[in-house]
DNA sequence: GTGAAAGCGCTAACAC
DNA sequence: GTGTTAGCGCTTTCAC
């Protein structure tokens, strides 16, 4: 009665080798294909094949990975992903580890704990071949030094400007500042403020690249046209507001993150400003909603689906060749400039008190199906 | 020179046993405070945890899974998280397990494979105390099929109609769908349209809701009122210019998905139609970018935080529980209406061909701040 | 050509 | 009070 294996276990090498009448070593060796002397007879591997088809035989991958075999799963850590960018590059890294025949396992790194995460309470690390950082984590420095000291290679993506410490794949922002920036310059606007939507931990490093970006075109930059504000739709509607109160506002504004950008539109359009006759806005991630607002953002676009290829393929990398290099170091990729509705050249009434009423009717946007 | 651990090494309970002058049961005894019928004396306590502090130990989840331990690990398979409203489901999900001291591991089930795709290549699932599928997977039948015969327990949310097979968690879409017609034919409108955004393998769930209280409100739906389209912001685009093209094109248009919702608003601004004024907008979901619409959308919120709780409650307790019923079986949540500023009374003008340009000067929204 | 045996790190039943 | 031992499922020498 006891004799074959219990209804609801799972089928092991042992069942396999009872059903064929081999040992478990012979079965090891026919499942893996394993390198042998002498090579084992047609006849036995069928067997022993039949069996385990037969039986549903599945290999236990803890014993595998008791036996330090790996366990073909990527930690990934991730500060918010309430945020639309990263929900959709973390898409990106689901199918990107699933094509390298790995599972992600994923950890969320509550940016409102008071004193700092341990990475043990993040992820149950010795699980994964390695581990891959998303997003910036500078205010998590017990998570950082636990990763520092971890034993499995750690990648990161989009670390904004952390200090480098460990390889990394990210944007050349500087790159895509300039470039929204400079389109805004060539549509003739001088008058540019930048709402700095604040990731959470992220030192404003697109801001600073805009302010360098101003000052060496311009000579300066106008008292508040830098808004800081969090990265949400509120934030962008409160950048804009205040943008707006200002005694000569901007005609232009470029927004460090797409969703501030909504924000801003929104306000606008509550304040009553056309866009883009009234003010130019450009955005910068270029998520789904960009080509959908109205009117369709102007934007940034990363190379999301690289930068997240070339992480994945790094964490590979070092999971599988023990050897290779931990050094931190840097790889970027270069956003593009994705021209829509929201930007356009200047209105010419350089004397109007910018607070005065915009004219009475609002003009209809081309309608400009792409 | 063999004495100490290798430096590399990650310290076992062996190590300690060595380190404190103990054996690795007494080890094992302390570290998990296991009940023993003589007290252990607080100095081998002291003892042994000291050296494992000061050894870094840190148990091996491998060997304590091999053993049977639960793995604290919660496996989700999702259908597309492109889509905003899964990807903020999602995050709810990570929070959720974490709180409850799993981990999350994340499978994609990609769509595109066209034999279907087997529930081992999405999921190491011998890893995982349980499954939880999000999403509706009915062109999967090969996922399904391995999940029913799954040795973990399995729990769906937002399965939308598929088959019962599972223990169940989701919302309760007739009571959506009727609570977003009542409101439209409260406002006055007869002539509502549908746009039906149709998750990948999802059956028309929601559309039949609006077709049955159609029906049975007024007796009827006129041709073409009910516009099918792929769940995404184009897919809207179309599905309104459709709606638009009709005879007689509907003063309202509910909406499956939000997504769909701000394609048709979209739309309807290319059109130069006024929304509220020309065309009332009903959404579904209450995506983050709802509120930040032009104008603001009036949609369906579904207690998505309490209804991932229950399904994480539930795998939870399947999977401590062994002997708890894995019956199929479904727990539906309400969803509630949140009005917005894309739904008014229909503008009296009913003779008016709709094909006619709407009047000249487009009308500024009021500004409307929450 | 194949089997026996040891051991990955941990736990639990059973000694002493 | 604590140590010994066996075994979870698998791989891998080594022996026959």
């Amino acid at each position: 009665m006891a004799g074959d294996p219990a209804r609801n276990r799972m089928a092991t090498m042992r069942d396999i080798a009872a059903a064929s009448g081999v040992s478990r070593s012979t079965v090891s060796r026919v499942l893996n294909d394993a390198p042998t002397r002498v090579p084992i007879p047609a006849k036995t591997r069928e067997r022993v094949h039949e069996a385990a088809q037969r039986l549903g035989y599945r290999p236990n991958p803890m014993a595998r990975a008791l036996r330090g075999a790996p366990t073909m799963l990527i930690g990934v850590i991730v500060r918010d992903f309430s945020d639309p960018f990263f929900a959709g590059a973390l898409e990106a890294l689901a199918v990107e580890t699933m094509n390298n025949g790995y599972n992600m396992i994923l950890g969320h790194a509550q940016g409102r704990l008071q004193e700092g995460v341990a990475l043990t309470s993040v992820l149950e690390t010795r699980h994964c071949d390695s581990i891959i950082v998303f997003g910036d984590m500078q205010d998590q420095p017990r998570l950082l030094a636990d990763l520092r000291n971890a034993s499995e290679p750690v990648v990161a993506l989009w670390q904004g400007n952390s200090p480098l410490e460990f390889p990394t794949v990210d944007v050349d922002d500087d790159a895509g500042v300039i470039a929204g920036v400079e389109h805004l310059i060539e549509l003739g606007h001088e008058r540019i403020g930048f709402v700095s939507a604040l990731l959470p931990g992220d030192n404003p490093h697109r801001r600073d690249n805009f302010v360098e970006a101003m000052t060496s075109r311009f000579g300066g930059l106008p008292e508040g046209y830098v808004q800081g504000c969090p990265n949400t739709l509120a934030g962008g509607e409160a950048a804009l507001r205040a943008l707006f109160s200002l005694p000569e506002p901007p005609t232009a504004v470029a927004c460090s993150t797409d969703l501030s950008a909504v924000g801003v539109l929104h306000a606008a359009h509550d304040l009553g400003r056309i866009v883009p006759d009234d003010l130019s806005v450009v955005g910068y991630d270029d998520l789904m909603f960009a080509a959908y607002t109205v009117p369709a953002l102007t934007t940034l676009r990363m190379p999301t689906n690289e930068i997240v290829a070339e992480g994945v393929r790094l964490a590979v990398e070092l999971a599988r060749d023990h050897s290779a290099s931990r050094a931190p170091r840097i790889a970027l990729y270069e956003p593009s400039l994705i021209v829509r509705q929201s930007t356009a050249p200047p209105m010419q009434r350089s004397g109007l008190h910018p607070l005065q009423q915009p004219t009475g009717a609002a003009t209809t946007e081309p309608a400009g199906r792409t």
